[in-house]
DNA sequence: ACTTAAATTTGGACATTGTCCAAATTTTAT
DNA sequence: ATAAAATTTGGACAATGTCCAAATTTAAGT
């Protein structure tokens, strides 16, 4: 592992157990045997290396949200569960999230892009499960407000749990919170969705 | 206005608008031609001052919330709208919400009483709400997990629009985000609850 | 093997932050 | 008018992120 890597690892592991702002350069490096500027070699700045953090929650993310127009709703969830999961490996960033957006100007704009693909992925799948018969909306603009929906709670379901559920182990957060989620889109369900919901909601439970 | 007072008021002002971490005691005292230490005179920490802000929040909505054993959809709805304007008014607490959760131990303890009370308040007026005719459930748990969903969408709504609504005007957030919570109660409304979550959506455009 | 250049590591400095305190000043009460 | 209390002030402190010149280590060319 090059000096480089240690100092990510390090880095999102303080950041993870203390946030962000509560990890100072002279705490990492006292973790990591190292003098501060030395950090500073390979990441000029704090804000670089929330960057490059937050890079890895990206690429993280690419690799399981994929477009596939024969999508089933199982998959669906399946696929919002691994996104959970993977923003559990990195809280730091989506706790601090809205203070790093204020700060942090490369990575709001580098968010923004992220934050519309992330919206215009759900759409299209929301659209591909309309066409496959797994949703039905009596209204089109239902569509819309259900992304909306959808994307609040993906964003932000890990602040919530961090305010409201720390009792609750990880394992059972991320379980109440993609009950949230199917709960959502029930509503909108056909007859052959609801059954592939109500199965998703029972493999939670196993 | 006491100097107490002006020291409030402008900090709210300078934190709403620049963010609280990005106003620094010495920038407030320029502000009020004042000496750093005549402030910390008023309010030892900074700490202190985000309190006192997070108190009057505290007030403005309870106000607002009464628990009401003939509401109405409507008139719940109504007390939303007039939370969220509270939520602008306070923006600066709901945008640093996590972060300052992690910091000010007072605010947190603060706000777990705050959340809970709340929590209650809209579980009782959903129960109300179902004795009056204006909602009804098919599972007992979905009433659980829809005062989760709102919940979650009246905490987090500013910090979603702060980032992807910004181009949007207050107004017009506030109004996205009201008609996303009337979605999210719709599919659960009677009848008669139906007809005036549609009345309070045209009340919304006028 | 020796020299040179590049990459890496180091210690110390800087400005800025929130906090604190003793002294000075103003206000209030007697 | 005087004493006491409340308020305001300037300056100090430790901690933070950032930066830089010098020292050290590593790599490359002859």
């Amino acid at each position: 592992m090059t000096t480089k890597e240690k100092i990510f690892t390090k880095a999102l592991e303080l950041f993870n157990n203390e946030g962000v702002e509560y990890v100072g350069m002279r705490e990492l490096a006292a973790h990591l045997n190292m003098r501060v500027s030395n950090i500073t070699y390979y990441y000029p700045t704090k804000d670089d290396l929330v960057f490059a953090i937050s890079q890895g929650l990206k690429e993280a993310n690419s690799k399981i949200v994929v477009e596939n127009d024969n999508i089933t709703l199982l998959a669906f969830l399946n696929m919002l569960k691994q996104v959970f999961h993977n923003h559990v490996k990195y809280r730091c960033l989506l706790l601090s999230f809205v203070h790093l957006m204020e700060q942090n100007k490369v990575i709001k704009s580098q968010y923004k892009k992220t934050a519309s693909s992330r919206n215009m992925a759900i759409s299209a799948n929301i659209s591909h499960l309309i066409k496959n018969g797994f949703l039905k909306f009596k209204d089109k603009s239902d569509v819309e407000y259900l992304v909306s929906s959808l994307s609040l709670i993906i964003r932000f379901w890990i602040s919530e749990a961090a305010v409201s559920q720390s009792r609750l182990s990880v394992e059972n957060q991320i379980h109440h919170y993609l009950i949230l989620t199917a709960k959502t889109i029930q509503p909108y369900t056909s007859k052959k969705g609801e059954k592939e919901l109500l199965h998703f909601l029972a493999g939670l439970q196993a």
